[in-house]
DNA sequence: GAGTGGTCTAGACCACCTC
DNA sequence: AGGTGGTCTAGACCACTCC
């Protein structure tokens, strides 16, 4: 009975090196660093490198990491908040508003938009692509569907698609009185073409927003925007929310106390 | 040349596996069917059983998956949606309130929260526990933190913890006028000692809630929730949003045209 | 061309649940 | 005991970026 502590359950390899990686980082390596590569890490380890990356995807689901295919993972910057709720209850388009307009074309929406409109299944309403820029990078995508009892079919003014229609669409969406929004917010995979725009590989996690833009009574308009999970942090309402904040792990992260044994150091050796 | 579409970048496999799962869990499955296990469903596609849960696990990102470990992959029903703005604008811990209040005490709050509150680390604060059920199951945890401006030490009412404690200091902390609440969301990965309170295994991916309430021109306390991202829906405001609703995945899916070849079913064959 | 992360394989063992 | 999903390994090849 010499044994000790057998009864406690093994932690996953992974989990363990997530947590040591992670100290690693706060303690050893600035913001863009780059870090050493996934089988040299793993062998510093001594693990397989599919389980070293189970730990580095957990880091970057986090915000922690950032990797790129024929570059390297390098450390990332925190999470910087976005507002959702822009212009305070104005419609989209609006002279503030940190989106810029993108392609238009007349469309049947997807079932769900279908049916916050209250449409039928194949009934084209207007889909305008609009895309958010942050620090010179795109952090997310947008498709606002805008059905024709709120923006009747335009006079063929443009050839059918491009920037113009789309903000042609959106000066007469702004024409009607705004009485309020809805918005809900879940965990989605970011579609192939998407991906592109984001600069993400398909699959990457997102966080897609629904609004529904309430005008006379009825849903005048669906948004479904689709932002990086990784890098972004949502905000709703005029937040004074200061910069530092989240760790982006389960609420903020334990301070650095009662850590690990494991010595393992990560910079030049 | 006699040769076709070599241009295409080859879409992964996981990646394609992933839409042809999708469709037959559209097309064949019923809300909570079980599906056949992973060897199996590995074989019968002809990919290693690491690359059909390379699909499995997008799919249960996207919340149409739900996997047990020891009883199997089932279908999940559509998330459904919670409310994050609860009783407009009100202190937590009233009546209609959908959270159930556990255990309190005293601690230093992680250093995001004491930045939040514009404390020095290590200051001790209130911090109460609380979960929220839905449908009978847990769907979120929560870390309130009430600094002493906002409710003084409490007069050792009770012994130290304690669901009574917890809710003295709520009943506390209604006493002032509330003023406004501030949130953000993000992705975050459960830590493990919410994991098991909701059903997850560590690492699991969570909606991450941080709200500031304020109250005399300050933070007068800060919340931390944590919600199951594969099973809930935040919902902002008095949404009126009917139940069907959103995919999970990027945006409402499209309907099911234009879809692959691989006639693969999966049910009895 | 050299180096990076991304995908994929075929196997093994483990923790957990149900019977 | 038998079956499930969860972890882990040691290799291979591919796509991408940069020099």
């Amino acid at each position: 009975m010499g044994t000790t502590q057998l009864d406690t359950v093994p932690e996953p390899k992974y989990w363990h090196l997530k947590t040591v990686l992670s100290d690693a980082l706060d303690s050893e390596f600035a913001v863009g660093e780059i870090l050493p590569n996934e089988r040299e890490l793993a062998a510093r380890f001594g693990v397989a490198r599919a389980t070293l990356r189970q730990a580095l995807e957990q880091l970057e689901l986090e915000g922690r990491l950032q990797r790129r295919r024929g570059v390297g993972t390098t450390v990332a910057p925190p999470r910087f908040g976005v507002d959702v709720v822009q212009g305070e209850q104005g419609w989209p388009g609006t002279p503030d508003d940190a989106w810029q307009t993108g392609e238009s074309e007349e469309t049947a929406p997807p079932a769900g938009v279908a049916a916050l409109l209250g449409h039928e299944q194949g009934e084209p309403v207007h889909s305008v692509r609009r895309t958010r820029m942050t620090h010179g990078q795109p952090v997310a995508t947008e498709v606002l569907y805008v059905p024709h009892s709120s923006v009747p079919a335009l006079p063929a003014a443009e050839p059918g698609a491009g920037a113009a229609r789309g903000r042609a669409v959106l000066r007469e969406l702004q024409r009607l009185d705004l009485e309020g929004q809805e918005r809900t917010v879940e965990l989605g995979s970011v579609r192939a073409d998407d991906a592109r725009q984001l600069d993400r590989l398909p699959g990457a996690p997102v966080l897609v927003v629904t609004t529904c833009y309430i005008a006379q009574g009825t849903t005048a308009a669906v948004g479904v925007s689709t932002y990086r999970a990784d890098t972004c942090r949502l905000t709703f309402g005029d937040s004074k929310v200061p910069e530092p904040l989240m760790t982006g792990a389960d609420g903020p992260a334990e301070p650095a106390h009662r850590r690990h044994r494991a010595g393992a150091r990560l910079s030049r050796r």
